[in-house]
This record gives C-alpha cells, structure tokens and sequence, in this order.
DNA sequence: GTGACTGCAAATTCTTTGCAAGAGG
DNA sequence: CCTCTTGCAAAGAATTTGCAGTCAC
C-alpha cells in the first residue's frame, strides 16, 4: 500500500540514518543513533515512522527470528543471513541466491502460496574473525 | 544438547498435549488447552517447560515471524506455512520440499553457512475456503 | 486553519524470574 | 532428604496508544 506522507524533519532524518546504514538496526538502535541528530525525538515517534515507512514501501521491515523486529534501508528483496554468535544480521549476494528464489517460486505458484521469508543461519565477518583467533 | 527431565505431571501433559494438536500453539494458548486437564498450571510453567523440551529436543520452537513464538510437537525437521489471512501456521508435505532443501543446503555448504530458516506464505485451507465464498 | 505528526507517559503484550512451598526419586 | 519443579506475583522487554500541543502545507 502507497502511502503519501508529510516531510517531517524526524521522518526525513530517521530514513537518511537506515539508508546510511547497512545494519539492519531495531528500533532501539535506531533511536540511539537517532538521538545524536534529534535529541528529542521520542522513541514512539521512531516506531510509528519505521511503521509507516514500511507500509509505503520505502524501507523493509524484517520479522525474523528473534524477538525484535528489525529494519532495513533496502526496500528491494534480497537476502540475509543471521549470525549465529552475535545475532546481527547481515545482507548477502543475491547472486548466490537467484537460483534457490527461482526453485522457491516456482515451487510456491505450484502450490499456490504467495512469498516466502528465507533466512540464513552463519557466523558474520566479525565473528568468524573473533572465532578463528580463538581457535588458534 | 540433551537434558534429563523428571517425569512431573505438568510436563507430561503439556508434552501429550502438544503432541496431539497439528497447530502450532503459542504458550497462552497451550495454556488454555492444559487448564482444562490442570486448572491450577501457571502460565510461568508452561513456559518453563516448553523452553526445556525445546532443548532437550522432545519439541521444536518455531521463532517465525510475528511476535510471538509457536511450539511444534513434531521434533524433526519440516517446512511451514504462515496463513496470511488468519496467521495461523501449519505444516507443508516435505516432499515438494525436498529439492529446495538440497538446494539450499547445498549453498550454505558452499558459503560456509550452517543453517536455515525458511518460512512460506500463503492460505490456509479454512481462510481459502472463506476466501472462495467471499469472492462467489 | 486543518489534518497529520510529535513528545511524553501510560498501557499492552509477551516472556522471564525470585521465592517459598511442594513433588519426585 | 535433597534437588528439581511449581504457582504466584512481580519484573522485564518490546511495542503500541491516548492525548494535548505543534508542525506542514
């Protein structure tokens, strides 16, 4: 659903702080990062806006495993991966994945579904890091 | 990793109860499946025991999308399905999923990756069926 | 000016936890 | 017995909401 929305200066600054970041921060996060532009800005406000922004389809809302919600700048589908040591959640090479979305797909029109939600499980740059060191 | 459990009444009839419903039951909601056996069961038990049953493999925790988890007695590995209208969850027949499993294992193998989460959407027969008429 | 939006705080929802009493082996 | 478990109630975490004032257009 397209949504016309007002140009709040919190509104236009909460969509600059995702696009700028390819974490895919919740709300809390966000808020934090926020503050340092926007002291004020209430974490409500946060909410409703990453909420509406969704609905308009200018940024993504993630419902993954886990049980905060999450965001992501990217409004395009693509792919993520949860690390399993840290619990971040990091984008991945489409390029990797065209073929299971393909497979996905045709198997769900088969079957008349109407989407999927496919997360990755694995040990993000900074963990793997952390874990080879450990392990030496 | 494998617990021992003793052998209280709670448990077992959250287990026998779990074990007999193909839902996907979240914790209040088994909870008000059990008080008509054990009126008196707390709400904090059942969500002990779910988590160690969970661990100790005897059920699975579904953490998919939406707020709150569902349990699954079935404790081996099976695909799905998110009801879009009613948000129900039910289970897909394996078999047209095998070759997606391959084919993401496959990937995850080659990316070094160690797992993964795919939840499909769709209709579930009853909201179909409500659909249908609707459209008549 | 009017409707949409904001900050604040309180309310909701889901889940976890401390504790004293009770059941299991 | 001694430990693990329970019921209860309170705490905690994440999110939503009511309201009165403010901003965008």
């Amino acid at each position: 659903m397209k949504l016309r929305l007002s140009n709040t200066n919190q509104r236009r600054v909460i969509l600059e702080e995702l696009r700028s970041v390819t974490s895919h921060p919740t709300a809390d996060e966000l808020y934090s990062m926020i503050r340092e532009k926007l002291p004020k800005i209430s974490l409500g406000t946060v909410y409703r806006n990453l909420e509406l922004l969704s609905s308009a389809g200018q940024i993504m809302k993630l419902e993954l495993s886990g049980k905060q919600k999450r965001f992501d700048g990217r409004p395009d589908q693509h792919f993520h991966m949860r690390c399993t040591a840290c619990d971040c959640v990091v984008d991945l090479d489409d390029g990797n994945f065209k073929e299971i979305d393909e497979l996905i797909r045709k198997k769900a029109s088969e079957l008349d579904l109407d989407g999927y939600n496919l997360e990755l499980n694995g040990l993000c740059d900074k963990c793997r890091e952390d874990n080879g060191s450990k392990d030496a």
